[in-house]
DNA sequence: TCGCCATGGTTACGGTTGCAACCAATTTGT
DNA sequence: ACAAATTGGTTGCAACCGTAACCATGGCGA
């Protein structure tokens, strides 16, 4: 019988999580900063345009989670870098579509192997039964924690 | 057959434990950044102290995962609040013991249920096997995780 | 067509963070 | 016993972040 009045910080779901995200999110950030020398909006842009080619500033926020601030802070980092372009939209003179250069591409194929690793590094050290509890837990608190109205 | 030279963003584990991660821990803050003006490393501390009565400064931050300069400011805000006294230590001069006063134990107790409901809210949108497959998946990544020596 | 609201994107600003430097007190090695 | 290294804790600084304000453009209703 626990003690109601006390709230064990280590038990605690948000604490675990953040926790635990801080340490995977700081290793993984080593690896490109290190090898890049890139801050985390603009790996996150990187790995958005490498995905899917050609998006807006707007797409790129939506698919990776970031704030449009943060987004064009970024998008301005890697264009000074050459490592993306702008074209203006020929329907709406609002948006830019932006795509990765020759050489953001490069970075891009270099990285995504990295990014590979460390997870499939991660993954090993667990056994299959709980890399399986751990995705099918992820998936469904992710439906119970993102999709609130 | 997947294209081995993509990486989708949305299946990679750092980003989605971001996201969740950060999803949750805004929606906690609300609770009581709303309810009590405290920031992040304030409830922490709050909860650490809460939690184990009396600590130095480096325990909490062991404890509590949070850098010694967030420990400080959030112990000089929690002081200034008066809900938190500093006792020098008879042994050791450097060190400073901590504790709640008692404005800081009655925000404790208050917060305590809130944090309690948050979490079962959050918990009882998934199934049972899933809170299950939850539980076990955390356990295994925080032992692959967190314990790189 | 004109006025108004919505949208895409950038920027100034205040607040937060981590690193490194620092001070004081303690421990260690010789 | 005393210099050197270590530890507990605080602070200056530069980088980063989110909010809000803003500009330009587009959509829409009267």
């Amino acid at each position: 019988m626990s003690d109601d009045s006390i709230l064990a910080l280590e038990a605690f779901l948000p604490y675990r999580l953040t926790r635990l995200t801080d340490a995977v999110s700081r290793d993984f950030s080593q690896a490109y900063r290190a090898r890049l020398g890139l801050t985390r909006p603009e790996w996150r842009t990187l790995a958005t345009l490498g995905q899917y080619g050609t998006m807006t500033a707007t797409e790129i926020g939506t698919h990776s989670s970031m704030h449009k601030t943060k987004v064009s802070r970024a998008v301005a980092a890697l264009e000074q870098r050459r490592w993306l372009t702008r074209k203006p939209d020929p329907g709406d003179r609002r948006v830019e579509q932006l795509a990765l250069s020759k050489a953001g591409e490069k970075a891009y194929r270099d990285m995504v192997p990295v990014a590979r690793g460390f997870e499939d590094d991660l993954l090993e050290r667990m056994k299959p039964a709980e890399r399986k509890a751990l995705m099918e837990g992820l998936a469904a608190l992710e439906r119970a924690a993102l999709n609130r109205s």
